[in-house]
RNA sequence: GUCGGGGUGGCGAAAUGGUAUACGCGCAAGCUUGAGGGGCUUGUGGUCGCAAGACUGUGGAGGUUCAAGUCCUCUCCCCGACACCA
């Protein structure tokens, strides 16, 4: 009698045993790596611990990896799959505001229900790595690093604009905006206000964050969405003199093969020559801009609205006079805040051109012929007007005087030069990619290590401005540490001793009345001393973003090995950073990062720039820190909504888990879709992937019952098992040797599936091998009558015959591709069934060995490429064109379509056969 | 608007240019009566036909090829990201 599948028994038990084997933990990295094997860093985003506990998306990602962890494992690979926690930031910070605790003392108790989840889930993580963003072992090395790369110049502080509520009273993070610009606690206005922030020189780094993409293995999608962050593009500043002034206005373009065809000019309301206009209009103009915000300009969208400064600038080219508008549709902070207007080849240009009745001229013309030139007057404001031409980046120029006939592409080119030539313009890149704000007015973050000093500040003040009068401070790319501090006179970064500059617990950590960082208002952690002259002195508030703990987590977990190591020194400093990467066996960087899309900008741009930054440090090796990205894609709701507690639509793992148990959640998560793709939950299919459990279950228990009939076929030789011997057809008389070669297909099939992330279609071959074996069994068994299965399944001695259909040397590998998929049950029947001592998920993953011996291939056969029958075909024969043809006539099917001498034979060996008749 | 990803049964989905719909769900019939989302077997794209079988069929229209879901051209629709970026 067939034990029962019940694997909330088993899998608690196997989770203890697991953890006291150390099944999954690497040790030491660097005994490992030096051992020769190759090695796959395996990780998945990390989580934010958040009360609400996993769910069945983190399931989905985490399950992905974790199978890509196991088939590495078992591929021999030194594995480093590790796991820990983002716990900083504002979705902690809120939720603690709510349940009125500080989140110092929530994070641990969500820590520890993630915990438990993801062990009941049996995910293989290395825990002896596990760490939590929010521990000051972890932070004094974020806060290390925000002194290195401020040493090395990245970061500056200077007053920026920062969203902020006027009601609430207080600065507001990115994430509490809502898109049509109010907050969304209170429903009101957000403004701008500048306040002094911590700034990142990420745009340092954008040509190379840009190059440097080429070689990655990342989904098309996610590169391309970089490349648009990062928004590089080539262009033209170009003078304009005003027309009685002395002023110039720089327009940046990258169409200045137009330029014969500008008739105006626009800067945008900020722009610096607008403060030098006296005229009511104008004044009334900016300050009307300035109220709205940018959602209310960009909702107003279609009409455009401007007003006339009243000066003219000239354009070179031609002396023609342009007239200067302000528009708010032109954007300070891109390009140079002041916009050529070119209405016949640009849609905004047009549109404001057609308000305000401007001139438009057309100086490209398409190459299919569209060669009509917009000369009249009553013509110009038609739609007709703006010319397609040039928009699709393909066209020829007419007139334009010495460009008259050239190509758009050449055209630029020689315009260019000429610029330049003439000393009218300069060659510019510019890009859209900003420098990072690093600053928080919030409690729950990295406290950023920096010290304020205004004696220090007055001193070095008046020195900068004796010095200045020997010399310049060039300001470059290189700014030395010297350089930097006479830039922020009074700032000092925290000596390495004093670190980790702890997070005080207090009660009270809401957004002050002022926008100020919270810590702001505690005397004990505001005052200090200064680093430089011992005086009194003040720290600096703000804390870092979220994104600093995630930016770097995955080199700690490479790097840092606790208990492992016991000498390790860990106090933060270069010597110390140096020696841990050294002990980490070139384990760096990840192999395989999987995780959702919805980071596809900011966290994997941030990673790379800091990576970049390390290496520029020689702090790394590697400049890269994810060499291959997949995502996986979200789980809706039944009801194909998004999972949300307020439409109590949320699917729980656990209450999954002690239904059905982890594996066949597992095993559905896997096989409901293709990994990144979306899907709504179904607990229907769930229950299929629950029924392949149980019949796998089914079959193999049946072996618990009978000692192995024959000692041949018994235990494989210890040495055979080491090494994974191959799957071989034929050794065993008995077995059925069709069931062999689906075996050997499956092993395949899967074997080629996971590191391509196919784990729908690994599941799907499984299945059919399951569908074989049993339909094998039956054969077996000559059982006329199917109702009778049931019974005869239930009889040992029946059953005895029907194993033999496959060894037991089979039986376990197929156990074996299964294991990643579902841990439990293939290690409960690995050691309880086959008696095994090491772990399933330690074994030697198997290996098919040549070709495929498939005695008989069905071979389609065409008649005028119509498929009209199926011929046997044996494998040897495969080659022999003339016999095949011959037995493919045989075909009754086939002869009734062949009325007259086939024109052409068309043979693919093995593949088809395709007859073409008259 | 720009970029990216897609359109295949009732549903989730498979198919190095070579038997379209594997695998799973659902459904139908039969069996098993331990029928409170239990098990087993068979069938299941559409149309016509008692059947053998025939025709048709991967959003639409063309094309390349002995052969197209797959390659090329055009077109329609859906989803995602960015968006007055000059």
């Amino acid at each position: 009698m067939s034990d029962r599948y019940q694997p909330q028994e088993f899998e608690k038990k196997w989770i203890q045993i697991w953890d006291k084997e150390k099944v999954y933990s690497m040790g030491p990295a660097s005994a490992k790596a030096s051992a020769g094997k190759e090695k796959s860093y395996v990780l998945a985003m990390f989580p934010y611990p958040s009360g609400a506990g996993l769910h069945v998306g983190h399931v989905r990602n985490y399950t992905g990896t974790d199978v890509v962890a196991r088939y590495f494992r078992m591929n021999g690979h030194s594995v480093l799959h590790p796991m820990g926690w983002d716990a900083f930031g504002l979705p902690a910070e809120n939720a603690a505001v709510k349940a009125k605790k500080n989140p110092m003392d929530m994070v641990p108790e969500h820590i520890a229900t993630f915990k438990k989840q993801m062990k009941s889930l049996g995910f293989s993580y290395d825990w002896d790595r596990e760490f939590t963003t929010t521990d000051p072992n972890y932070y004094k090395w974020t806060q290390w690093l925000f002194i290195q790369f401020y040493k090395m110049g990245l970061l500056y502080k200077k007053n920026a604009p920062i969203n902020y509520c006027p009601k609430c009273k207080t600065g507001l993070a990115e994430e509490e905006v809502l898109v049509d610009g109010t907050h969304e606690r209170c429903g009101n206005k957000i403004e701008k206000r500048d306040l002094p922030q911590w700034v990142f020189k990420i745009t340092k780094y954008a040509d190379r964050l840009l190059s440097d993409l080429e070689g990655l293995d990342w989904p098309k999608g996610i590169l391309e969405m970089q490349r648009n962050w990062i928004g590089k593009k080539e262009g033209i500043n170009i003078n304009y003199k005003i027309k009685g002034s002395d002023e110039v206005i720089t327009c940046f373009t990258t169409r200045p093969d137009t330029n014969f065809g500008a008739t105006f000019i626009v800067i945008a309301p900020e722009h610096e020559f607008v403060k030098k206009i006296k005229n009511e209009d104008v004044k009334k103009y900016v300050e009307e801009t300035a109220s709205r915000s940018e959602q209310e300009r960009l909702n107003e969208n279609k009409k455009k609205t401007g007003v006339f400064t009243g000066f003219y600038a000239v354009n070179n080219l031609n002396g023609k006079l342009l007239p200067i508008w302000i528009s708010d549709f032109v954007l300070s902070g891109f390009g140079t805040g002041a916009v050529v207007g070119v209405p016949g080849h640009d849609l905004r240009d047009f549109e404001f051109a057609k308000e305000f009745k401007i001139d438009i001229i057309r100086v490209v013309v398409g190459k299919d012929g569209d060669r009509s030139e917009i000369t009249k007057r009553e013509q110009v404001y038609e739609e007709s007007a703006f010319a397609k031409a040039s928009a699709d980046k393909e066209g020829t120029m007419i007139n334009s005087e010495f460009l008259d006939g050239l190509d758009i592409h050449v055209a630029t080119k020689k315009i260019m030069d000429y610029f330049e030539e003439k000393g009218w313009g300069k060659r510019v890149t510019t890009y859209h990619l900003r420098d990072w704000i690093f600053s928080r007015q919030r409690y729950w973050g990295e406290p950023i290590p920096m010290v304020y000093c205004e004696t220090c500040a007055k001193n070095q003040k008046s020195k900068i401005k004796s010095q200045n009068l020997n010399s310049k401070v060039k300001s470059n790319n290189n700014e030395t540490i010297e350089q930097l501090n006479n830039q922020m006179p009074g700032w000092f970064s925290l000596p390495e001793d004093q670190l980790p500059l702890k997070l005080p617990y207090v009660k009270s950590y809401e957004p002050t009345e002022t926008g100020e960082s919270p810590l702001s208002v505690i005397p004990e952690f505001v005052n200090t001393k200064c680093p430089k002259c011992g005086g009194k002195a003040k720290r600096e508030t703000d804390t870092m973003p979220n994104w600093a703990g995630s930016c770097w987590y995955f080199i700690r977990f490479a790097q840092y090995q606790r208990s492992k190591i016991k000498d390790q020194k860990d106090e933060p400093s270069t010597e110390n950073w140096k020696m841990q990467i050294e002990n980490s066996g070139n384990l760096l960087p990840v192999d395989w990062y999987l995780g959702g899309a919805e980071h596809a900008v900011l966290h994997l741009l941030y990673s790379r720039f800091w990576v970049k930054a390390l290496y520029d440090l020689k702090l790394l090796d590697f400049k890269e820190p994810f060499l291959r990205l997949r995502n996986q894609g979200m789980i809706l709701a039944e009801d194909h909504r998004k999972m949300s507690k307020s439409f109590g639509n949320v699917i729980n793992p656990d209450d999954v888990i002690s239904e059905f148990g982890a594996d066949a959640l597992r095993i559905y998560e896997m096989f409901m879709a293709p990994f990144n793709q979306e899907i709504s939950w179904a607990t229907k299919s769930l229950q299929g992937s629950y029924r392949f459990v149980k019949r796998v279950w089914d079959l193999y228990q049946n072996y618990s019952v009978i000692p192995a009939p024959d000692q041949s076929r018994g235990q494989a030789p210890a040495e055979i098992q080491k090494h994974g011997s191959p799957i071989k057809v034929g050794d065993d008389k008995a077995e059925d040797k069709q069931l062999v070669i689906k075996l050997q297909k499956t092993i395949q099939k899967v074997t080629s599936d996971i590191p391509e992330v196919k784990f729908n279609t690994s599941i799907a071959s499984m299945m059919e091998f399951l569908n074989k074996w049993e339909s094998s069994i039956n054969q077996k068994s000559n059982i006329k009558d199917q109702n009778d299965i049931s019974k005869i399944k239930n009889n040992n001695e029946t059953m005895k015959q029907f194993n033999n259909v496959l060894s037991v040397e089979h039986a376990k590998m197929f156990l074996q591709i299964l294991a990643p998929f579902a841990p439990f049950m293939t290690e409960e029947i690995w050691r309880n069934v086959f008696g095994e001592k090491e772990s399933i998920h330690l074994s030697v993953w198997p290996t098919v060995s040549g070709e495929i011996i498939e005695e008989e291939i069905i071979l389609p056969v065409q008649i005028n490429g119509k498929l009209r029958d199926t011929i046997k075909v044996q494998r040897s024969n495969i080659k022999d064109q003339k016999s095949i043809e011959k037995l493919a006539l045989n075909s009754e099917k086939v002869k009734k379509y062949i009325t007259s001498e086939p024109i052409k034979i068309i043979y693919v060996p093995g593949k088809i056969l395709n007859f073409i008749v008259r």
